[in-house]
DNA sequence: AGAACGCTTTGACGGCCGTCGAAGCGTAAT
DNA sequence: ATTACGCTTCGACGGCCGTCAAAGCGTTCT
């Protein structure tokens, strides 16, 4: 009998799905989607650190496999996460995956990695470490619902107007939970998550590192945060 | 500038993960171990159709990677899967696998396992064809969504009350699908998969076969499953 | 003591696949 | 029309890794 050979007759192929995932990357790309937005093939190429051939390449093979779906407009390819089954996916797979203490070439490039750790632009909202504080004092103070439908709350759409966010009426939800890829938590996104980051850089509250997507908090923004949300923030290490 | 590569750079290592299971005999060996018991290597390696030298260094790999752990008896060394993280690991892979039309086993195949192939413990729940009929009932019954995205409904939330099957509060999903490796059909797994396994054994509706992941439907349990259920069981074939 | 068994190590072979540059194609901007 | 841009295709190179046979080591059986 070849029953022998019975394991690889099994009718399933886990390794196919798990092929798509075990290149750096491909690897790199999907842990990028992880944020919920689509990025164009262009934006996962340079993310990724390859050329754009090298990226269709990748893509091709990932939207074949299904765990991501593409829309062509115009001359671009926008890809997302195919289904929430790969978000699940994708975070058993870190769960377990080995922590690099990333290893730091460059003291400037520690630094950079330290402050996009910290805080960042996700879109158009804040990420990170501060992103999450954030949300959690406002959950805490009840100015936000985070149940499965998270929404703002009176006391929280008073919160804002005496902050002076002003948030602009579009079709746009209000609240959101954004997916974040080094905590792999849920942080506050909507038109909401981006007015209250506008205003964070407005009011000079937070600035952008260079031209990266890396934040810092200004001491002005630490002293506005505790004001506001009786938030704490630990001085950056530098 | 080498922010280029940020998308390498990132903490985590998820294609060292992914890799581990990107080849067909790690894969096999995995969907082998599923069922929660204890392999030697020399099984494995024979249910993978490669010769020991191979399968060594498979379970080096696996082992060293934490998917696995071992236990070294004597000249025996026995592997299984390391976590419950593992488990869900490899069932959310196989949700999004490629399925191959299964090939008819034979009947002397058939026949053989004939005890394990009824019902048996596949980590802390059923598998097996019983559990293979109880899920096709529950979803008969609009207990349970069984699509892409498998889930328990309000009916069968209640229906769960009412046989007096508690599912305890965990960060676990409710409801997964599991892949079977004798019938390479999935069956109910999770909390809900976990609790109704463990009701069955403490009304006695199910017993354990020895020490073995083996169990037989009591005749107690029988009609519970058919008034609760529906379902008519045959007597077991010995 | 001797034989059988389970597993590991070593070395060599072969195929798969990720990478790039260059050329090509279609769309959008000027 | 012309240019720029985003993406794809092609061919070639190179490295990684899964595979086996054979020899070796330690344990268990007779």
């Amino acid at each position: 009998m070849d029953d022998q050979r019975a394991g690889r007759d099994v009718g399933v192929d886990l390794a196919a799905v798990a092929r798509l995932l075990a290149d750096g990357t491909r690897a790199a790309f999907c842990l990028a989607l992880l944020d919920g937005r689509a990025w164009t093939a262009t934006e996962l190429a340079r993310y990724g650190g390859v050329t754009q051939s090298t990226a269709t390449s990748h893509l091709n093979l990932l939207v074949g496999g299904g765990l991501l779906v593409e829309e062509r407009h115009g001359r671009h390819r926008y890809l997302r996460m195919a289904d929430r089954r790969v978000f699940e996916l994708i975070e058993g797979l870190a769960e377990l995956a080995p922590r690099q203490p990333v290893r730091p070439r460059s003291l400037t490039v520690a630094s950079r990695q330290e402050a996009l750790l910290n805080a960042r632009l996700c879109y158009d909202h804040l990420a990170g470490t501060v992103a999450l504080a954030v949300k959690d004092a406002m959950v805490e103070r009840g100015l936000l619902d985070w149940g499965p439908e998270p929404g703002l709350t009176e006391a929280g759409a008073a919160w804002l107007a005496e902050v002076g966010v002003a948030v602009p009426a579009s079709r746009r939800p209000l609240v959101r939970a954004c997916l974040d890829w080094t905590e792999r938590r849920t942080h506050l996104a909507g038109a909401v998550g981006g007015a209250l980051c506008s205003h964070l850089l407005a009011a000079g509250w937070a600035k952008r590192v260079g031209t990266t997507r890396a934040l810092t908090v200004t001491p002005d923004g630490r002293r506005a945060l505790h004001a506001h949300l009786g938030l704490a923030l630990d001085e950056p290490i530098r």
